[in-house]
DNA sequence: TTGACATATTCCCATATAGGAATGTATATT
DNA sequence: AATATACATTCCTATATGGGAATATGTCAA
């Protein structure tokens, strides 16, 4: 079996670094294909391609003006990564803790 | 160009659900591979598999006992994705906070 | 109607899996 | 030493890309 579609969940769509890229510079307000083929380096095919895997997620939402096609973001499509991610939170601030109180330690020794 | 490795970065390993699933069974406490295979419903190549992946981008941590393989979640590793997410959290509060209102106007409006 | 402009889609290819099967390796036990 | 246990690795294959190139589609303008 091969590895799951990027077209499968949110997931999948935002392990991209290209993707994450466009979703970060569609964070601030919508903006055209052109504009992001703009901003991004990359091909306006390829950016094509990537709204639509990020579309079939329901990541972004389009909106189409005469000849061009606006894109934004769908903020709640990211919102079950930040809980998952969130479960482990607890985790790393107890972990960053120790590694904190470790740190101080080490500055009594050498007083 | 091919699908970025999976060894890439924490995003592209917790992408495949199986990851996370393991991620999640170790969230509790650390577990040796027959138990994350017992708990899991996945054959032990698959596992000792994942568990290679997780580890090379930091996701997990080992530790030896005799015959046994001790894995653990490395927290910190997670931060970069709930920071990333976290961007975008202004954003689907507010695409809430404006679906509840519609919501209350709507009643208004029924009354 | 004819271009021109803005996007989307298709085709092709190199690459990276994920799982199954078989095998290798390290450690404990007798 | 021989065997069993616990994992890791290798080999193989079907599948899913992501980018480049070429092309198709849709809309506005003259």
């Amino acid at each position: 079996m091969a590895r799951a579609a990027t077209t499968l969940d949110a997931f999948n769509a935002v392990a991209e670094a290209r993707r994450r890229d466009i979703l970060n510079y569609l964070a601030t307000r919508e903006r055209s294909v052109t504009e992001i083929v703009g901003a991004m380096n990359m091909e306006q095919p390829s950016v094509s391609k990537h709204l639509k895997v990020l579309k079939g997620v329901g990541l972004v939402e389009v909106r189409r003006e005469g000849r061009q096609m606006f894109y934004k973001v769908n903020a709640v499509a990211i919102r079950p990564l930040h809980e998952w991610t969130s479960t482990f939170e607890r985790l790393w601030k107890h972990q960053l803790l120790r590694i904190k109180e470790r740190a101080e330690a080490n500055e009594v020794q050498k007083q």
